[in-house]
DNA sequence: GCTGCGTTTTTGTTGCAACAAAATTGTGAA
DNA sequence: TTCACAATTTTGTTGCAACAAAAACGCAGC
């Protein structure tokens, strides 16, 4: 029992195994809009794309689907899911509490580097929507919300943040290009870096919440637009 | 075309994995105490305690760890998560911003059935209290909180609210009998089932979430006065 | 043309062996 | 006794083959 407790708290990098590498390529995937809602997802499919064997495959298909990011839709099928409106409530209201509570953690622990580098971000998002190149936007976007939440210091509740993202993902990159036509919440972050700032905890929040709730609207909008193309 | 659509909504019913299997039993070992904090899990002594071959028991072990109930702790260790005061914290935090919504939803949904099986559940907690059967207590005490969360009609959030529990399930257990010795937030139930009755969503949530936060308090110092005994 | 049924293919699950890495144990020297 | 180092054991990961179940396909009969 050597001086262990005085060692370095870092843990030890283990080193990567492959299931992790799919899991980190199928989720950036899924992000991407790669696969889109209602596609069908199969083991030897997805070790063949991904170049690996079927078990690291099936680790991957596995954990993404036990955090809902995949869903069971029958006796051996995995798909994408497609987002009904109660289920896109359901995850609206999960976010405004989650991200709600992330926001109004971080504005705590806001310094003026990070509203820096959220600066930059939202310039990043304005250049890509100028130029219409939405996908990027929406990548942007992302990293302009978790920069924000990372704050929070509370790394547990911003994992569980991803998994809510990785759930409207698809269905997100599925409405192109109505969905990020306008100006995509651009007065919402600016009130949020603002409020970041002023270390304006509820400012924020309201901020954050609103932006979700714009989403919401969206992309309930273009759902509705699209029809009920459920099938086929 | 048959009458498809006509039939039951429900999905066809999965033939039950040895995995699922596996998960459930392992989540309910470790919900009942039977792992406790620091407790290293191997795949193969896994696969011994619930006489499966090694690929269902590592599918449960990878599972429980991406869900949070389970931590990775250096390059070839699983084990069940001591948590610490911060990692506590985080864990009310995100509590209190779940398991609030999840009551301030349900109070919509209340049934006066609904407020005799919750009586019913606080008649079992307090006999299983008065009788010091306290492992007992605190399952009926997780069936109390979840009949509610369940009226929300949110499935997924129930879900990530069940993924919180077990993340400091097994500190409770660890923390026997100091824990459960008091009545157990008799009077929040008691508010509870009042404002489930008369559907006050304000309230309700203001007593799920007291009692929250009276648990997190007993925690915390049942876990100071327990000392730092994070080896051996 | 369409329906019903048997055959073939695809697919998920499971168990297992091979491999590498880490931990443990044992041994010998100082 | 203590320390260093090597041999052994334990352990996680990975690939793969066998199996059963489901799906896809095709073909014959109406």
């Amino acid at each position: 029992m050597g001086g262990n407790l005085n060692e370095a708290p870092e843990f030890e990098r283990a080193p990567e195994r492959l299931g992790d590498a799919a899991y980190r390529e199928m989720k950036e995937r899924i992000i991407r809009g790669v696969y889109r809602p209602s596609h069908k997802l199969t083991v030897r499919a997805v070790a063949r794309d991904l170049d690996v064997s079927t078990t690291p495959a099936r680790d991957a298909i596995n954990r993404l689907t036990s955090e809902g990011a995949l869903i069971y839709a029958g006796p051996k099928t995995v798909v994408v899911p497609v987002l009904d409106a109660s289920a896109l409530r359901e995850i609206t209201l999960t976010r405004l509490a989650l991200e709600g509570l992330a926001s109004e953690q971080a504005a705590q622990n806001g310094a003026p580097a990070n509203v820096e580098e959220l600066k930059s971000l939202q310039g990043l998002i304005n250049s890509a929507l100028d130029e219409k190149r939405y996908a990027e936007a929406l990548w942007h976007n992302k990293e302009f919300h978790f920069t924000i939440y990372r704050l929070s210091g509370l790394p547990q509740l911003v994992s569980m943040i991803e998994t809510l993202w990785l759930r409207i993902g698809p269905s997100l990159h599925n409405l192109y290009p109505e969905f990020a036509e306008e100006k995509y919440g651009v007065r919402n972050h600016e009130i949020a870096m603002e409020a970041l700032g002023e270390r304006d905890a509820a400012s924020l929040r309201a901020a954050m919440e609103n932006d979700i709730r714009d989403g919401y609207r969206r992309l309930k909008r273009a759902n509705l637009e699209r029809g009920a193309g459920t099938s086929a």
